[in-house]
DNA sequence: GCCAACGTTGGC
DNA sequence: GCCAACGTTGGC
């Protein structure tokens, strides 16, 4: 399985709303490289879901239940239909302790995340490696 | 609120 | 096809 990590302004659409909804479309996503990120993630996939802007940490995990969809926000006469995509994220629970932004730059370790390299790139790949290493950061454990 | 990074647009 | 201008994102 491949790991993910996407990124929403809390004003836009918050982890608290996330959790609420429980299954939600990633919707709104309107970047080239963003896109082919989504077209690859498949269901099962595990993605950080973290917070821009205000709060700056990953806060919770999902994981993709519906693979790569026509993005219905796209408006009408916009654009071919399925220029641009969504997928469905559901919750599978909140980092006990959020890791913020600053801790993942002071990190040696994940220097290289894409999330640190190119910051305006909404949906990132993570490498298995800083999967794990961001879970024990973040006192990450399955729910159930 | 400012600024850097980056994508997009439009003139040539 | 190049590049300057402009808009957007997101960290600080």
């Amino acid at each position: 399985m491949a790991y993910w990590l996407v990124k929403s302004e809390p004003d836009a659409f918050s982890w608290a709303e996330q959790v609420a909804h429980d299954v939600e479309p990633w919707t709104g996503v309107r970047n080239h490289q963003a896109k082919k990120n989504l077209m690859a993630m498949k269901a099962g996939d595990r993605a950080f879901f973290y917070h821009s802007n205000v709060q700056r940490a990953i806060v919770g995990v999902v994981e993709v239940v519906r693979e790569a969809y026509p993005d219905p926000t796209v408006a009408d006469g916009s654009g071919p239909k399925g220029a641009w995509v969504c997928v469905d994220v559901k919750t599978v629970g909140s980092m006990p302790r959020p890791v913020a932004l600053s801790e993942i730059k002071d990190t040696p370790a994940l220097a290289e995340m894409a999330l640190v390299r190119q910051s305006r790139l909404s949906v990132c790949p993570v490498t298995q490696a800083e999967w794990a290493l961001l879970c024990e950061m973040g006192a990450w454990a399955e729910p159930g």
